[in-house]
DNA sequence: TCACTATATGAACATATAGTCAGATAGTTT
DNA sequence: AAACTATCTGACTATATGTTCATATAGTGA
């Protein structure tokens, strides 16, 4: 019923007052959603869930995905920034774990939450 | 040290055998990744986090992103398609809530991960 | 019916992203 | 040192995604 300096109509002040006032910054909005971005792909979700039972190297990883080596090697670097994995070297070969578990009960949720949605 | 049908080269047999079994298959990370996907977005999470706290309408959603009404209906419809609101009507107006705790849940787990890691 | 409000939708554009390929690193073995 | 192995990185391409704009739909009130 009235203008904001945005322009947009509001219905409701309170409920966007309240909004705003509970509302993080937009640098945690950023960083939550490039937590998400990096889970949102079926490739590192598959390394991901792999890496739950046991460490494994950057070859093998690519023969359970059925992808190249280098693509592999792009997407654990992501993991790597995201810091869901770490590695550690034993000679040439670098073994990949992850860090916490985290990613287990963010998978559980998920997977709950689509169970249950298609009810 | 030897060939597989894909023809990557792999070093730990049982390690790849072991993470072939256990994992879900294609589908599952599929709907996975676009769970995670819908999550993946700042102005979806800012969404998801106003209306954690009370229902909304969608022009007062977009006062609050000082974004589009269009962007914001786009979004909704989204986050509708991926069960994580639903909404009521009252006259034109539409009321979106979230539709359990789930949303709260991943993003609680995701905001701890985002802190621990900056340590 | 017509005008008005709130929301939804389709097309288009700009940006982001996953994978491939070629070449670079780093550790090993001779 | 040179040859070899495992992994990484940069450039490129095809595809996906968020927003805007214009238009469509659905409910309300005259």
């Amino acid at each position: 019923m009235n203008d904001d300096k945005c322009g947009c109509r509001i219905i409701h002040f309170q409920a966007v007052a309240d909004a705003r006032s509970a509302s993080l910054n937009r640098t945690d909005y950023e960083r939550l959603a490039q937590m998400f971005k990096i889970m949102a792909d079926p490739s590192r979700l598959r390394i991901l869930w792999a890496l739950e039972r046991q460490e494994m190297c950057v070859c093998d990883i690519a023969a359970f995905l059925e992808i190249s080596e280098s693509a592999v090697s792009h997407q654990l670097r992501l993991l790597r920034g995201a810091r869901l994995v770490k590695n550690r070297r034993e000679g040439t070969v670098l073994y990949y774990r992850l860090v916490d578990d985290h990613v287990k009960m963010l998978t559980d949720i998920a997977l709950n939450h689509i169970k249950e949605s298609n009810d």
